[in-house]
DNA sequence: CCGCATCCCCAAAGATACTG
DNA sequence: CAGTATCTTTGGGGATGCGG
């Protein structure tokens, strides 16, 4: 490596901001460019490697996935760590100050969800996406208590406040849906057609109650072509 | 006007969108891009017409506003609503999907203002910006009560829940802070140096504990160049 | 393979001028 | 006042290459 390279890999900066000194303006600056929250989105749920990051965000283009990890690694919002010796790899981890944007995201999920739609078939869904759907929405205002959720094939709990794959033992509440489009409907329209909770009715509907967006009017879910 | 122009006007189609059944990817979809948000954050305070806008966003080119305001109006989170016929102007307002935005915005600016760092000039501020910090910070999270905020020369108050211009009638507690650098350090890093609470003082931390960001460590303050 | 860097193309951002 | 037209610049998206 010579001079030449140093310089060119040291000025690659010149970032375009906001000039506003408002902490939502500031916000956007470190985590407003595009893909950079769904990175985030993909780390509040472990590390992860490049690879597999490439892998979960289809569309990003691998180059795009570097400046996002380099940006956001410049603003503290996520580390890059390498693994000890046996693996010779290499994960992204957001930092505490990263893990602090699950808010953001979950805020930003309540809202969107009202104008996405229920989910039109399987395969747009990720195996893991309950568990991921209950860590951002459901467990940061889960009640204390047990809960289980059934979600066509996929069974994933609560417990504490912490998510737990599987079925959970001794829980306070099951909830059964039919399919994720049943599962949908009651989280966003408190529809309960296709949807049974055994147990603790009620603790289940304070679940519901603390986790739901307010019941504003969206716009008609667009539908995609 | 000519069938040119009406197809030239309908085929400004083709957004480039997350192909992401989630609804932070969807949200995204339809406030991610730049300016959208800042556009929504002015809007978040009343009504406003295009060229004020375009006055309360400098760096933001009018063109990019325009396009902004229309890709907003067609995913429901504003509108543009003519004003009655005195006054033969109109205004972009938010639809009551479109207020629903708060929680982001409030989230996104708790989480930024941890890397802002102080105000550094008072040129940086708007001279509404306590009023705007009051209505999106602390309003929505305030206990039952009055109070007042003394920041500077500014003055505003809280009220059940909501926000006015100007002293307060009977507070219940009265917050007096040297300057806005002084009410960022005591909302951000809980000093209180420079700053008094006279009254209910408990009630005052009760508020401030409830609107505070978490404290986590950020990383240090952005400092322009 | 994994973790990027490079190249090319085009869509969006940004700046400025201009118009009904 | 409320935008549109036009031009330049930047960054995203896709493909491919390449060192470790």
């Amino acid at each position: 490596m010579n001079l030449e390279t140093i310089t060119k890999t040291a000025e690659t900066a010149s970032k375009r901001r906001y000039e506003d000194a408002c902490g939502a303006a500031h916000a956007l600056d470190l985590v407003g460019e595009r893909w950079a929250l769904l990175v985030v989105r993909e780390l509040l749920h472990g590390p992860l490697r490049y690879t597999d990051l490439a892998a979960k965000l289809p569309g990003c283009g691998t180059n795009i996935l570097a400046n996002r990890l380099r940006d956001l690694e410049a603003g503290g919002v996520l580390a890059k760590r390498r693994l000890p010796p046996p693996a010779a790899s290499q994960v992204y981890e957001l930092t505490p100050y990263g893990q602090a944007l699950k808010p953001v995201i979950r805020e930003l999920a309540l809202w969107g969800i009202r104008s996405l739609g229920p989910p039109n078939f399987e395969g747009q869904l990720e195996p893991d996406w309950l568990e991921h759907a209950l860590a951002t929405v459901f467990a940061p205002v889960a009640p204390a208590g047990t809960f289980e959720f059934k979600v066509g094939e996929l069974v994933a709990s609560i417990r504490d406040g912490e998510v737990y794959p599987g079925p959970a033992e001794e829980p306070d509440a099951v909830l059964e849906a039919r399919d994720p489009s049943s599962f949908y409907f009651l989280f966003v329209e408190r529809s309960w057609d296709g949807v049974t909770v055994e147990g603790d009715r009620d603790l289940f509907e304070q679940l519901l109650e603390a986790a739901s967006p307010s019941a504003v009017d969206a716009p008609a879910a667009t539908v995609a072509a």
